[in-house]
RNA sequence: GUGUCCGUAGCUCAGCUGGAUAGAGCAACGGCCUUCUAAGCCGUGGGUCGGGGGUUCGAAUCCCUUCGGGCACGCCA
């Protein structure tokens, strides 16, 4: 079914077409002037210039086969040439109930389903997830959402850190402290524990502890280097020991993630493609693409329409060893071959804008990809703290991500617990489920690619803008429809809307109508926070109508029924919303 | 230095494919609970959209310039 302003703008059009005039200048959009009308249309004034004619005369002449169409109960023409509408209340009633017995409330869908991966997540193994994870999650979750909601076929994969020198930095360490385990033992041939030799709390603290040795020890950082290259290289006590580190790690990521309910389709990393860089990296070479440049391999991606000239793409460091870079490359080629995807969607730091811009070039150019993929970059900012600046804990350090969301459940459970009508033993569960809402709406509602301030207090908040808000709005509409189920026995789902009788009423019917259109635009623009924006609005249209209505008590059944399926609709939508978004609402709060 | 993004109310942010009087929230102030969750609703005050130029009937939005800030810029990831 089509978006509600589109078919407001086709009778437009129509109107246009009647009048002798391009019916593409019958587009109708939501009025800036709510206190004027409902709908504007400025088609007549664009169109002024190509028929040498006053705007005023242009809207007159289309505002009278306007107020024929049946779509529109008012149309009115004000200089210098906007065509004022309001839509028909019986016209709107009908788009609303065909909304409700449509999949997806009527969104588009894709007409030939794509294939997307997505590159989101993006943690290290053997650190600890900090804050600087956050967004990739949260982000990338309800882009693979919105993607997959429009109906195209999207895996997510999380692409680990778990290859470069921070490996080799903790096999270092662990040869140093505990060198009479048989994974540094040359001679060692038999099999090697299946326990591992450190915990994740430890190897949380040997990387930072080891990072910061191999910048004062410059033998310590040769070290790392060559068992980094060792391990690269298959060695086989390192690779045993690799594993162990990765299985603690990974299962500790697992649980993080679980408590932020983002999920990932694939769980590999930069090692995942180890074994296919030498072979990518031959290709580019005998292609004479790929170059000796000061000992290193390098791919020009410098292109002449550039503004500032691109730095070559370095493909192999000038002692043989793979980058960043090289990984990234060989992942695309192994994606290639596993998913032929349409595109690639990555969703890191804005700050690897370069970087990426790289690899795009040199993977088109390498011809990794089939000619018309899709390589995009997602940016993001960063999250800072009040000050503005990025988020610190308060003596200074890296927040863990664990840490963060322990104090937003905390904050959320003490005000929770305010609430006489919850036990403690709910509050929990409520309380966590609250606090992801208020977590990830805080994020979610600001342009992904600006820098954000992280306010504990401001995202906790039920008033405003908040996640805590949205859902203390359906927690009204569930109780509502609740308490219709027990009094009358009916299943709210099975009744209609009615026109609305009120502004309000209107008001929210006319919010609810303009849902497609924001799936649409969140999914062209990959945009979570447009989706915020609408359940924001929509949410405020509720709540005003909600004040002004006493449903329950309402004595005329048609009039009450109808309201009752408006609650409905305006609560499948809100759960649709948030689910894209990646959280969920209680059933009281 | 070069490139790039940003600058909107006291604070945090929308709006940017050009349209009427630039919108929210927080904070401040004033109303509304014997009635479906007042975690709400209604209202008041608050702005040279960083500055300057240009294009246009019309600019927060497009172009140029300037100031201020963030970020990036071949052997880290």
């Amino acid at each position: 079914m089509q978006q509600f302003g589109s078919l407001l703008s086709e009778e437009a059009g129509r109107a246009f077409a009647a009048a002798g005039y391009d019916p593409s200048l019958g587009k109708v959009q939501v009025s800036a002037r709510p206190d004027l009308c409902e709908y504007q249309c400025n088609g007549a004034m664009a169109g002024a210039k190509q028929y040498h004619k006053a705007p005023a005369v242009i809207a007159g002449e289309v505002a009278a086969f306007l107020e024929k169409s049946g779509a529109f109960s008012e149309v009115t023409v004000v200089n210098p040439g906007f065509i004022n509408l309001c839509v028909d209340e019986e016209f709107l009633k009908n788009y609303l109930s065909e909304m409700a017995g449509t999949e997806r409330f009527g969104a588009a869908g894709a007409k030939n389903p794509k294939t997307v991966v997505l590159d989101y997540g993006g943690p290290n193994v053997a650190k600890p997830l900090h804050v600087g994870h956050l967004r990739s999650a949260v982000i990338g979750e309800a882009i693979k959402r919105i993607i997959r909601f429009h109906g195209d076929k999207v895996i997510g994969d999380i692409h680990m850190g778990d290859w470069g020198l921070q490996m080799g930095l903790v096999i270092t360490e662990l040869r140093h402290r505990y060198p009479e385990l048989p994974y540094f033992d040359d001679a060692f041939e038999g099999e090697y524990p299946k326990e591992a030799p450190v915990t994740v709390s430890e190897l949380e603290e040997i990387y930072p502890f080891a990072s910061a040795k191999s910048k004062e020890d410059a033998d310590y950082y040769a070290e790392a280097m060559e068992n980094t290259h060792l391990l690269q290289e298959g060695k086989r006590g390192y690779r045993a020991l690799w594993e162990h580190i990765i299985n603690a790690s990974v299962t500790d990521m697992k649980r993080n993630y679980d408590h932020l309910d983002v999920s990932f389709d694939l769980w590999n990393g930069e090692s995942t493609v180890n074994d296919i860089i030498p072979e990518m990296v031959r290709g580019m070479r005998e292609s004479g693409i790929a170059y000796e440049s000061d000992g290193a391999l390098v791919v020009d991606v410098a292109k002449p329409e550039d503004a500032k000239e691109i730095p070559p793409c370095m493909i192999l460091k000038s002692d043989g060893a793979a980058l960043y870079t090289t990984t990234d490359l060989a992942t695309i080629v192994d994606r290639e071959k596993r998913f032929s995807p349409d595109e690639i969607i990555y969703v890191t730091d804005k700050r690897q804008e370069l970087h990426f811009k790289q690899v795009f070039r040199a993977a088109e150019k390498c011809g990794l990809v089939k000619p018309g993929t899709k390589l995009c970059h997602i940016g993001f900012g960063t999250m800072n703290g009040r000050d503005g600046k990025p988020f610190k804990t308060r003596e200074g350090g890296v927040m863990r991500l664990e840490t963060l969301i322990k104090d937003i459940n905390d904050e959320m459970r003490r005000k929770i617990q305010t609430n006489p009508d919850i036990t403690e033993k709910e509050a929990d569960a409520i309380a966590s489920q609250v606090a992801l809402a208020a977590l990830k709406y805080g994020d979610l509602s600001n342009q992904a690619s600006k820098d954000y301030v992280f306010d504990i207090d401001r995202f906790t908040s039920f008033e405003g803008n908040t996640g805590p808000y949205i859902l203390y709005t359906m927690v009204r509409i569930k109780s509502i429809l609740a308490r219709y189920r027990a009094q009358e026995g009916k299943d709210p789902a099975s009744l209609d809307i009615r026109p609305a009788r009120s502004t309000a009423e209107k008001n929210l019917m006319r919010s609810i109508a303009g849902f497609s259109q924001v799936m649409d635009n969140a999914y062209e623009d990959l945009a979570p926070h447009r989706i915020c924006a609408y359940i924001y609005e929509l949410s405020n249209d509720f709540n005003s109508f909600y004040h002004e209505t006493r449903i329950l008590s309402e004595e005329d059944s048609d009039r009450k029924e109808g309201w009752i399926a408006l609650l409905c609709l305006t609560l499948d939508i809100l759960e649709t919303c948030i689910g894209i978004l990646g959280f969920s609402a209680p059933e009281k709060m």
